[in-house]
DNA sequence: CCTGTCGTTCCCT
DNA sequence: TATAAGGGAACGACAGG
């Protein structure tokens, strides 16, 4: 069934992330790459992982044209009428006033690199490992390497390719050098990884009476002039274009994409999908086989047939690419709604290794939280098997935690439940934060404190801690508080741990301050709210702090619930008053019945691990993937456009 | 029906 | 010789009020 047809050419049809072209990739002998990457792939775990993932799209694209296949001219005509509508709206909510920038570095690791060590200049170079390469420079990409690609497939490509390993201090030193330029421009400008920034440009380009070609020149020497680096540049009305455009010339080049409407749909007409940001493999894929849609224009074309087959929220987003619509504004301040750390390790399904590696991670993550001065609610353990599957279990609590004890505790027992596994990767998220209002000052003043005692430190750590920082700017000498300066480092093994041993004590004074006075409430009404009325609620208050208080007990031990002095949940700590008979009652059976359907389940992972989740797995994808498209009559409501990019995609 | 929880999918660099 | 990341948000299903 997932055998396509070619048959005498199986290499045409093994796409990874990285066989998709990049800029600097087109004198490149495609059929060749393509087919070393699948030599030096098959047979490979991964390469069995990667198939099955195919098939599993397949399969979706599969329901999909079904469903199409189903909708009546009826149907059609009147997703016509809602998808006109919505057109209309968005159209109105076109804003040609402002000019946006959009500036990347060109190859940035490598480019650091090369800058420290000339040696390395006009040679193929790859930043990263025989495991994984983060950037590759553009000698290099004529030989098919990329980033994203295994070093030893690069090697393969390019047996003359010099590895280096990253350096992340090095690439957050240059790219804070990068932003001291952009702030001269636009001090509200947006920074975007190490090596991307959005700058509105409107003011200046206005004031000073010089065309965007000049101001992007300007730009781009006083980066280089600052750096010794090149990037590249776009220009257009909005963030989502620019970023398409800063993409045409690369590296070193520009493109400027003139405020008027007739250009920008001309431009958005033959651009295919895919590059547009928030589009990726399989959205591009699924658009293509399912609706037959390549380019931005055909958008706007099957605009009814995407208003039949995806959500409001998708919809909206597919037909304002079509109208190569965009945020203008300044970028909405979203909070961060979850952090985690992960690592890959050769697999093996040594306990003991297992349970130190998890401690490893759930330490990495109590200091990232503290950092932040986070507490969280929700842990999810992430596991990927020797063979690649990927599975996640998690807990919610009644009490926030940030401790490297609690973590770990919580996330030993999500696994355990899971072995015995064979495992090459363990990670830990924690997520539903406490936003309690004393947090914001808290953090105003850790800022302050750490910028006091130096700025560039603390950039890159305290960014992206909550939705003030525009107003903090000033306390820092420079101003590179940004949402996203945290954000970047993807490839980042430990980019993080370089510079901020300095804020640890400061940051865990003041976390340890937030428990005191946080949680007790919030966990006495988290737990009652399940079982109690608010009039009885008021009357509970301060709970102690056991820290058995989550939902999960695989304890063996048969713990009886028990009332300590009376009124006390030995469990979860909560207090409910001698005459409140009925309530504890009740409040037992609760963890009674919690405790059971624990160890049941507990058991049933134990022992039918596979046939249970098979089961489970088949049940919601067969069933659950035809209904998922909701025909709701409430079409009408109009999301403007802004509301829209805070909500589905972050795109900008 | 609404909401919280959990697991999966997707995207980005 | 073997060798394939890490981080975050959104989505979709489902269970419990």
């Amino acid at each position: 069934m997932g055998s396509s047809s070619n048959g005498d050419r199986p290499w045409q049809s093994y796409h990874t992330a990285y066989t998709n072209a990049k800029a600097g990739m087109d004198g490149v002998d495609k059929e060749k790459v393509q087919r070393v990457i699948y030599e030096m792939s098959k047979g490979s775990k991964y390469f069995e992982s990667e198939k099955r993932k195919e098939a599993f799209l397949k399969q979706k694209i599969d329901n999909l044209q079904a469903q199409r296949a189903k909708l009546t001219d009826k149907d059609i005509s009147h997703f016509q009428q809602i998808c006109d509508k919505k057109v209309v709206d968005l159209e109105a909510s076109r804003d040609l006033s402002k000019i946006w920038l959009h500036s990347d570095m060109d190859a940035f690791y490598a480019a650091v690199e090369t800058l420290g060590n000339p040696a390395l200049r006009g040679k193929p170079l790859a930043v990263g490992s025989l495991s994984m390469i983060s950037t590759a420079n553009y000698e290099a990409r004529k030989f098919g390497v990329r980033a994203a690609m295994p070093g030893f497939i690069a090697q393969k490509l390019c047996p003359d390719l010099t590895f280096v390993p990253p350096n992340f201090e090095k690439y957050t030193y240059y790219s804070n050098l990068t932003r001291k330029v952009f702030q001269k421009y636009d001090p509200n400008f947006i920074a975007m990884g190490l090596d991307e920034a959005y700058l509105d440009i409107t003011e200046t380009c206005n004031n000073r009476g010089i065309s965007r070609e000049e101001f992007a020149d300007e730009l781009r020497h006083a980066v280089y002039e600052e750096t010794g680096l090149t990037c590249s540049a776009g220009v257009a009305p909005n963030r989502l274009l620019a970023k398409v455009c800063s993409d045409i010339n690369k590296p070193n080049g520009q493109f400027i994409l003139p405020n008027d409407r007739n250009a920008v749909l001309s431009f958005i007409s033959s651009l295919p999908i895919r590059k547009i940001g928030g589009i990726g493999k399989v959205t591009e894929h699924v658009l293509r086989d399912v609706l037959g849609i390549n380019t931005c224009e055909e958008m706007l074309q099957k605009g009814a047939l995407l208003c039949a087959m995806f959500s409001q929220c998708s919809t909206e987003f597919f037909l304002s690419v079509g109208l190569g619509l965009g945020s203008t504004g300044p970028p909405q301040h979203t909070l961060r709604k979850s952090i985690s750390t992960e690592r890959t390790f050769s697999a093996t399904e040594e306990e003991s290794f297992l349970f130190e590696k998890l401690a490893d991670v759930a330490e990495t993550l109590s200091k990232d939280m503290q950092k932040e001065c986070l507490c969280g609610r929700t842990l999810t353990l992430k596991l990927k098997t020797a063979t690649f599957e990927v599975r996640n279990r998690a807990v919610s609590l009644q009490k926030y935690i940030h401790s490297k004890e609690d973590i770990l505790n919580y996330a030993s027992k999500l696994l355990k439940a899971e072995l015995p596994l064979s495992l090459r990767l363990m990670g830990l998220r924690m997520s539903q934060f406490r936003d309690d209002n004393l947090d914001p000052m808290q953090k105003t003043l850790t800022n302050f404190f750490i910028s006091g005692e130096d700025a560039t430190k603390s950039l890159t750590c305290i960014s992206k801690s909550s939705g003030l920082e525009i107003s903090d700017k000033q306390i820092t000498n420079n101003g590179y508080l940004d949402s996203s300066i945290g954000n970047g480092s993807c490839f980042s093994n430990d980019s993080c741990n370089v510079s901020y041993e300095s804020d640890y004590s400061l940051s865990n004074l003041l976390v340890e301050h937030n428990n005191n006075d946080g949680f007790g409430v919030n966990s006495v009404d988290d737990a009652l709210s399940v079982k109690s009325n608010p009039s009885k609620r008021e009357k509970m208050k301060e709970l102690i702090n056991f820290s058995e208080g989550e939902a999960v007990h695989l304890s063996n031990q048969k713990v009886e619930p028990l009332w300590v002095d009376d009124y006390i949940c030995a469990l979860c700590g909560i207090q409910l008053p001698p005459s409140f008979t009925e309530e504890r009652q009740e409040h037992s059976d609760y963890h009674l019945a919690e405790m059971l359907q624990k160890e049941e389940s507990t058991k049933m992972t134990r022992h039918l691990m596979q046939p249970e989740r098979l089961v489970e797995r088949t049940k919601k994808t067969g069933e659950g993937s035809r209904k998922k498209q909701k025909f709701s009559p409430k079409e009408d409501e109009h999301i403007p456009i802004e509301a829209f990019f805070i909500k589905c995609k972050k795109s900008l």
